[in-house]
DNA sequence: AAAAAATTTTAACGCGCGTCAATATTTTAT
DNA sequence: ATAAAATATTGACGCGCGTTAAAATTTTTT
């Protein structure tokens, strides 16, 4: 590699022996230009380390190649999954992703969509906060930037919706309980800050109701996103007036879950499928760590694959119809009944 | 607010009455004009909603007002927490800061720092993979970026580093372990991927030595960043072989420990401080889930708040110096034991 | 081989803002 | 009130690249 320094893109015309704006036409889409001249341009990019100047080069263009990945909280292993997989396949279709994280605020998810605006980005994958979220304010943006949403919904706001359908996650964890012992009662959040989160509850009690069992949901207080620690006091209170009238628990997510789980053997409650187990527990997701609890936790499975390369293929198709598509899809995945210890 | 669009500072300059170099200079720093002219200006932001151009704003200028950070592994709750609070700190001092996860991989992460390069960035702050890192790549980064690096040491690269001190984790854990019953085995993965975990094992043989008890470190078939089931897998061996010299296990890390108490568990090994227990487990870092494991996890635990705190302070500094400081310093904090039921 | 089509080159302008020098104005000190 | 210091304005250039129109070249078709 030569060692002069090259500083532009006329320079690095000059060196090449090409012409500024047929370089300036590769680096906008490298298959633009003639193969021959192509060839030459890579040869000369191995021989010189020159990469244009990615503020000069958005400056002008009406749409940068940037690509915001938005997610509610980031320190849930479930979205920074979720993230990793939606930002390597944006990499890989030539985008330039940026990660950003709500940490559960308003404001901040707010703040956040201000600083994509300057960021000019060709689209956006969102999943927002859900109840916490400024509906107008992500309407207003989502006008202005091509947005899909995804895991969790804001109806008819954005151009595209694609997530987990959650009726399917309830149906399996129900019937699968239902049929391997007795019917669950429902383990949530009193007010819960994801809309899943109520389309899971109404789904148990439409299922439950059509198995021809009365639904039996328990809210347990608490605000934000330390959903573990909910689980866990929450747990603890009913697990120590012993007001569970059934012994099979079917908890909203995974997190409540894991809280529940650690209540259930600090109060020595044997939880299990086994016939000396006093309870059951199931719950819905596949968090990273359900595998680990303690007994392993029997849950429902995100088809995160699914979820995140059909968000990011709506979003191509969004971007490259021009930031509008005929309609708002709406794409649920199926989700997967995942055996485990716990139920 | 007024619903004509402002396109650009000249006129923006012109609707506020104050002329361009003055917006501009406002920008960069609010504090730096008048403050009649700066109530003015922000009156007028009040009014017409304009905001600069960051490509155009960030093409001459030197140094941008980008912040890079960097963490091997964004799914650990570990690095999400901390990049969080980095992320605010720089936000709160008025810079950008951009969120980037290695995800384990060494081409990810020299990728990384070769966009970072382009982002111009003022400052890095950048968490090493360790044992994966390309140490070339990096020291050359280092060299033209102000980089601070934090959690762990790549010996002499960038203009300082700030950790937590392994050797203080394992003394207060030896010890207390030591007093509070016996002295305990090593349990960790026989090739660590992370640099603290060497300085914790040699911290573990020179305390046992130091008070008369003979190391015994164990070392777990593995690669990667899936610590949990590393530990889960070495410690279903280790307990099925019944291996175990000593009933007191001290992990190198929670994550593995969260593995190895999932094993017990299901080989139905009691694990706790109390007298019918048949193994203690013990940790360190205090992971936000070591708190729900069962049982709930002894652990040592990072000044998260110190280590985050001082990198952000320490990479202001650098910056300010114009990118040098008079020698690279390396702070590590103290740790901190939290006592559990599971030790 | 000539004509038609596709691509590249040349030349030049614009984007929005940083920055600078000279000048004008405001504020602070005397 | 006047002088000195600090700050703002005017006017202008440059940054690196996108983009365009017209001319030149290469490739493909016939």
């Amino acid at each position: 590699m030569s060692e002069s320094k090259i500083k532009n893109m006329a320079e690095f015309a000059s060196v090449s022996g090409i012409s500024r704006p047929t370089i300036s036409k590769y680096f906008n889409d490298p298959s633009s230009v003639r193969a021959t001249i192509r060839t030459r341009i890579e040869a000369a990019l191995e021989e010189h380390d020159y990469r244009p100047n990615i503020y000069a080069m958005n400056q002008n263009r009406r749409l940068t190649k940037n690509i915001g990945i938005v997610v509610p909280y980031l320190s849930d292993p479930f979205f920074a999954e979720i993230a990793r997989n939606i930002e390597q396949r944006c990499i890989a279709a030539g985008f330039w992703p940026t990660l950003f994280s709500s940490h559960g605020s308003r404001e901040l998810e707010c703040n956040i969509l201000d600083s994509l605006r300057s960021l000019k980005p060709a689209g956006v994958l969102f999943a927002p906060l859900g109840r916490a979220s400024d509906r107008s304010v992500i309407e207003k943006f989502c006008k202005d930037v091509p947005t899909v949403l995804f895991d969790s919904d804001l109806e008819g706001i954005g151009a595209a919706f694609v997530g987990s359908d959650n009726f399917s996650f309830v149906a399996q964890s129900v019937e699968y309980l239902v049929r391997s012992g007795a019917p669950p009662c429902f383990f949530e959040m009193r007010t819960p800050a994801n809309p899943n989160a109520n389309k899971r509850r109404k789904a148990y009690i439409s299922i439950m109701e059509r198995l021809g069992f009365e639904p039996d949901v328990i809210k347990v207080d608490g605000e934000g996103w330390a959903f573990e620690d909910i689980g866990y006091r929450g747990a603890m209170r009913v697990l120590s007036e012993d007001t569970l009238a059934s012994d099979t628990v079917l908890c909203s997510n995974d997190r409540l879950a894991i809280g529940f789980l650690a209540a259930a053997f600090e109060k020595g409650i044997r939880v299990g499928r086994e016939p000396d187990s006093a309870l059951r527990v199931a719950a819905h997701d596949d968090h990273p760590f359900s595998r680990f609890t303690c007994p392993s936790l029997t849950t429902v499975a995100h088809d995160y694959e699914a979820v995140s390369n059909r968000s990011v293929e709506t979003l191509f198709e969004l971007i490259e119809g021009g930031g509008r598509l005929t309609s708002r899809t709406e794409k649920l995945f199926e989700a997967r009944l995942i055996l485990r210890a716990s139920a």
